[in-house]
DNA sequence: TGCTATTTGAGAGTCACCTCCATTTAGGAT
DNA sequence: ATCCTAAATGGAGGTGACTCTCAAATAGCA
């Protein structure tokens, strides 16, 4: 296997709606773009299972969709991308960040959370399923989700001290905000835990 | 920045001597090998300093230590094992588990350490601060580091099962390995401690 | 001093990315 | 309908991390 390089660009997009719910609501351009970003993550993930992720090159990921590479990574940074970015996770925050205020940090979190995984097809949920799966077999990315667990609780810090009106460096707060990650992205990522009453 | 590949192969030698203290007692072969396996390493480490881990290529460091790319490979299978790997690790390990059977895991691993950190000379202490410090501002690294530890932590737990005379897989074994990791190894790398009395 | 097992170096090749440029196409205004 | 613009795409060309193979140089030993 050759080529290797650190932490590519990619180009990060915001959607703030699930791909299999944006109806006529957002313009043509938009929903093809999605719908060619998830369909590039499930091919590739098809791809994966058959023949390993190691194994399986860009090229044959692009010419299985029928785009080219370059178009690929304008879609994903980086071949790791594909397994590491959580598309859900800015519509999770969001989700969050909406919730009554008079919720707490742990309810309001754990109402967000529930409320994108409300709204996943079977399909999303099985491509998410295969996501944690590889995240966990493979030694590159597994390696890498450590910066990515970063990322997700330093969200969730700001999060929870927006909440309560305190400091994100406050002692009290990123710890609750790193338990809050244990519960739920964790629970989610290791466990396959979808759903919870 | 281009190549990029998950876990290469690299031929990790065991040397169960400080490069610094190997006299003759160990044919000219193999302290050649081991003179320039540190050559490189140090040469690297200020190649890194001065102009940035990722600017700095394999060709470039080969060039400095004056020896081929493929020669390079041959001592280091990845640029990311220049830092990530610690080649006092299993000196450590030895060091731990020839330690008088009557003292418990924690007194062990700790003289252990010791009796490896003693010996280094202030230049092999000043190269392991520079690899810490890269492999923690460094992204690429950062992750790759996870890996590194898990390994670790393995070797440690097996050294503590065998001590106390229980499987590698018992709850308590794990947790005491973990804690003395947290001790020892993280807070020599994390916080450059590199003895206590 | 000659034999042999290592060690080394020199290609040549693969693949992950990157950068730039020319072409196509969606979306909105006319 | 139609033109115009901005975004999306594809292609070419390049860098750099590795990989594999083979031949030349060398240390260690008999």
């Amino acid at each position: 296997m050759p080529g290797h390089r650190p932490r590519p660009k990619g180009n990060c997009e915001k959607v703030s709606l699930l791909p299999s719910e944006m109806g006529a609501a957002m313009g043509l351009r938009e929903r093809k773009k999605a719908k060619t970003r998830t369909a590039i993550q499930h091919v590739a993930l098809r791809l994966f299972r058959e023949q390993g992720y190691e194994a399986t090159t860009i090229e044959q990921i692009a010419e299985a969709v029928e785009i080219s590479p370059s178009t690929f990574l304008r879609y994903y940074g980086a071949k790791e991308d594909l397994v590491l970015t959580d598309d859900y996770d800015p519509l999770i925050i969001e989700a969050c960040r909406t919730q009554p205020a008079e919720l707490g940090p742990i309810q309001a979190t754990r109402r967000g959370f529930r409320a994108v995984f409300d709204r996943l097809t079977e399909g999303e949920l099985a491509d998410m399923r295969d996501r944690a799966e590889l995240a966990l077999a493979v030694p590159e990315l597994r390696a890498g989700m450590l910066d990515q667990f970063a990322q997700t609780i330093r969200q969730i810090t700001e999060l929870v001290a927006e909440r309560v009106g305190r400091a994100a460096d406050d002692f009290a707060v990123s710890t609750l905000a790193g338990a809050i990650l244990g519960g739920d992205d964790l629970g989610r990522v290791l466990l396959g835990r979808t759903s919870r009453k």
